[in-house]
DNA sequence: GGTACGTTGTCTGTAGCAACCACACATTCG
DNA sequence: CGAATGTGTGGTTGCTACAGACAACGTACC
């Protein structure tokens, strides 16, 4: 494993590791996906009573890429195959997604929005950007533009790891 | 598995102003939310098996500030007291915290961590920090601290004052 | 008595795991 | 050659547990 940068476990957690930088990062990060959950779930209950806190990202990746299966958002985002099928399940009773047989692959399905699930999600996602421009009336352009395409690199290497242990 | 799911990154391909790096900062982060999520646990797990994906922030947050009330926490993480309680009463069972009663006014309670908490807190942050340094391993100590210092504006301006180590 | 902190119900949503079904693909056998 | 069989994969569903909201309650402060 050419992997072990691993500081055995630390312990120095004093002095020593204070300018480091990744240790400011987790701090951060672990404070910020606790407190966005808690965000999104109050911001998208505000939006559509019936919409669930999760749909919103997920409606937002179907609408980037319409056909795609549901095993590859289930691994995008992270999750197993059957809290992406509960959720996708959802999205249909409420009329927001169509899935489809894949005509090449009968396994498998092809997910994208209906027109009210296109206006739904650019609803959410109207409401999320306001509510940053709110929050973030001291940034500028450049300053959020830079966050962006920092959070943007974070997503890309949080996502390639395909070994944990 | 060809594993080649376009790129997180801007494309702003839906409709409307592309050019908005708010909505791209909303995108970004739709996604860092609910994948981060599902990789905490993952880690917390790996680390201390009984140990909730919550405990993690949680314990950070109290070994830097003892003796802080659990409403405070509540606050700082956004959510309810009764889910802080409950959070709370899990790492009183696993003896990883102390909640006596506050002697200036017994409605309230004084938490700080154990000496095994302490260490439980500090394995499972490292084993954040390590997984960071190999995920972003293609990050310089420069772009971290960047990213750091452009979340701690974020969580800052997102809600809660506190100051994080 | 009114208010604030904490605890405890109840309900919903999220998620993992495992079992299961249906289909695809490859191999093998009649 | 074509049918049967085995293996793998995509999706669904049952079960379980955690997270969080909301509300009701008890207790202690004022």
């Amino acid at each position: 494993m050419d992997t072990d940068l691993t500081p055995p476990t630390g312990t120095d957690t004093g002095t020593g590791s204070a300018n480091d930088p990744f240790r400011a990062v987790e701090s951060e990060l672990g404070l910020l996906v606790r407190r966005s959950h808690a965000l999104s779930r109050q911001l998208g209950r505000h939006v559509h009573p019936d919409l669930e806190p999760a749909a919103s990202p997920l409606l937002a990746r179907i609408a980037k890429t319409p056909d795609v299966r549901a095993f590859e958002l289930a691994a995008l985002f992270g999750v197993g195959r059957g809290t992406m099928s509960r959720q996708l399940a959802r999205l249909d009773e409420l009329g927001l997604i169509e899935r489809r047989a894949d005509p090449d692959d009968s396994r498998g399905q092809l997910i994208r929005l209906t027109e009210l699930g296109a206006r739904r999600s650019q609803d959410v996602r109207a409401a999320g950007r306001a509510f940053l421009r709110r929050a973030l009336r001291s940034w500028s352009d450049e300053d959020a533009a830079l966050l962006a395409s920092q959070l943007a690199r974070l997503n890309l290497d949080l996502g390639a790891p395909p070994d944990l242990d």
